[in-house]
RNA sequence: GCCCCUGUAGCUCAGUUGGAUAGAGCAACUGCCUUCUAAGCAGUGGGCCACAGGUUCGAAUCCUGUCAGGGGUACCA
């Protein structure tokens, strides 16, 4: 925005020696705020002047004539620093950064947003925390950004590891439910996942049964089916409440089930094409070896097809359902060979999709003791953590303030999921990330609890005046200065997470926000003071800023601590 | 073996896609609550940006190699 207007002066000035694009993208933000609020590096003019660069940015700042948003430019060893007129841009930014609209985009897609897709036999864990997490947040990014978006989850729900589960609990159950023995459904099934684990590792013969059961299942065995309803109903209604408490819901759920069988006219179609191959053994193969991903196998011998017949079915039934402009699917950073195979099929089979479906990856979550392993249960159950971050929440509150039943329990739910929701999205989603889970539901420093606790403070104030004093935009000070400032990069920072599809490109600037607030909070009174009408447009102008910054992290603000 | 990703303060991470003196949080130490919420603010210490070359006006960022860690390379899903 303001980088626009630098360089359309800059444009002029330079005899169009280079486009308004190419001068955008060298403006930088200077590493102190005392050298000015944008720069212009002249070093790759250097060359085309044919002069060094302080002399270029020397006579730039000479003959540039600056709009009125910008008080003086002054050049320093190459570089040409612009500094903004604070008063001016005060008056912009605080005129339009309230409106619902600010940093928002009209892009009018249509989105799918493939998310969380759990497995049946298990309860959720620390990974599709962080699933759900950037799922979700990319889901609203998309959304602010004017798009129509559609969450969807595919629920692994058949399959041998599926029967695993199904198996103990058909062998060693002795009648227990959910309902009897008072546990959530879904952990209820977990449990018998660890079990037959347990007893598969003391003998061979479990993974023969399990696979036997598979092939009852696949049979449509009455006993079977029967029990697979029931566990794969549990895990489903377990995972609903998960979905329920974090604050995430989907509009359409793919079930396997459903699915696993469909896809042979598209295995059809590409052997007709010859971009697929039949193998002496019968098996239909494709070649992508040009792509360096190898040969892979789509249909077995005995015809049955693998796991990626579905996904490609899955793909197009998405697109005649959705009709969509882009297909994102997040998922972890293992299976990226997978979408590579997909989207190289598709590219060879001259479909669209091809060119709409984007593999999100991301990394995994780490223990400090080492990887996650659910069979061996060393996980991170994701209601476990949920309910100990609200416990310690809770304790944290009852220390500081008197609170209803209610309030209590709302406030250290919200103040939770904070905690747990900022931590997952605020590193890189494509880093592995380490967690902690004693260091890391901390309520102190870079954590959402901060960023809540900031945003109720603001609210305080605001709740606390009735002033209807006008703003008088006159001289800012270091700290109001700093604010309007970071405010001002709002509509850039949407821009760079959405190019990157990034959350914590937004979380990180969050922080920063919440920070700077903090700071002026701490240095200026604003009730009472000379400036009290600007100082409340500022506050209000922060508060709705962070609140939409919140919003695009799942992340639901309280109006006190 | 081959392919991909990562390596920045004691720990967890940023670093505006090649720019000026590399930044936060935590942990350690020191101050600040008769003042809009101290889950806060201010300060101190802490760095061979894994290592070695290269590209150029300029490199934590790009290229090559080495080392270390992780993932993939299933007729599992």
């Amino acid at each position: 925005m303001m980088k626009e207007i630098i360089a359309d002066t800059l444009y002029v000035q330079l005899e169009e020696k280079l486009d308004k694009s190419q001068i955008e993208q060298l403006i930088e933000i200077p590493p102190d705020e005392q050298m000015g609020d944008f720069a212009f590096p002249c070093f790759s003019l250097a060359r085309i002047y044919k002069k060094n660069p302080a002399e270029i940015a020397g006579q730039l700042s000479e003959t540039l004539k600056l709009p009125d948003l910008f008080e003086k430019v002054i050049p320093v060893s190459g570089y040409l620093n612009f500094f903004l007129n604070k008063r001016i841009l005060a008056k912009q930014v605080l005129g339009v950064c309230q409106s619902d609209t600010y940093g928002s985009k009209n892009l009018k897609k249509n989105i799918v947003v493939e998310f969380a897709s759990p497995n049946t036999n298990k309860p959720l864990h620390l990974g599709h925390l962080r699933n759900i997490s950037i799922g979700e947040s990319i889901s609203r990014l998309f959304s602010f950004c004017g798009n129509k978006v559609n969450r969807t989850s595919i629920n692994n729900d058949r399959g041998v590891h599926i029967c695993k589960s199904m198996l103990a609990y058909d062998l060693l159950s002795e009648g227990k439910t959910p309902e009897n023995t008072g546990k959530k459904s879904d952990h209820f099934v977990g449990d018998y996942y660890v079990l037959f684990s347990k007893k598969a590792s003391e003998d061979e013969s479990w993974n023969e049964k399990a696979q036997e059961m598979l092939r009852k299942w696949e049979t449509a065995d009455e006993h079977t089916v029967r029990l697979w309803k029931t566990m794969n109903k549990w895990a489903l209604e377990g995972f609903a409440q998960t979905y329920r408490l974090f604050g995430i819901g989907f509009d359409k759920e793919y079930f396997e089930s459903d699915i696993y069988k469909s896809g042979k006219e598209i295995v059809n179609e590409g052997l007709e094409k010859k971009v697929f191959y039949k193998r002496d053994d019968g098996a239909v193969v494709v070649n992508l070896e040009h792509q360096k991903l190898g040969n892979k196998v789509l249909l077995r011998p005995d015809g049955t097809s693998v796991y990626i017949v579905q996904d490609l079915y899955l793909a197009v039934l998405k697109d005649r359902e959705f009709n969509y402009d882009k297909s994102i699917y997040v998922v972890g950073n293992e299976q990226e060979y997978h979408f590579a195979v997909l989207i190289a099929i598709f590219k060879l089979l001259g479909y669209p999709v091809a060119n709409k479906m984007k593999h999100l990856s991301y990394g995994m979550v780490e223990l400090p003791e080492g990887k996650m392993k659910s069979r061996e249960g060393t996980v991170v159950d994701a209601d476990d953590l949920i309910e100990e971050t609200k416990r310690l929440a809770s304790e944290e509150l009852k220390q500081r303030y008197e609170l209803s039943e209610n309030d209590l329990e709302e406030r250290s739910l919200k103040i939770a999921l904070s905690a747990i929701k900022y931590q997952l999205l605020k590193i890189d989603i494509s880093k592995n990330m380490l967690f902690d889970p004693k260091k890391a539901i901390s309520f102190e420093g870079d954590t959402g609890p901060y960023l809540l606790y900031s945003y109720a403070r603001a609210s305080s104030i605001l709740r606390k005046t009735e002033s209807k004093k006008d703003a008088v935009f006159s001289d800012l000070n270091i700290h109001e200065t700093r604010l309007v400032r970071k405010i001002s990069f709002f509509p850039d920072t949407i821009t760079s997470a959405f190019e990157r599809l990034s959350p914590s490109v937004i979380a990180n600037y969050a922080f920063d926000l919440a920070q700077i607030f903090n700071e002026f909070y701490h240095a200026c009174k604003v009730i009472g003071s000379d400036s009290e009408g600007f100082r409340i447009e500022l506050v209000k102008g922060f508060r709705s800023v962070l609140k939409k910054c919140l919003w695009l992290l799942g992340i639901e603000e309280i109006e006190e601590m």
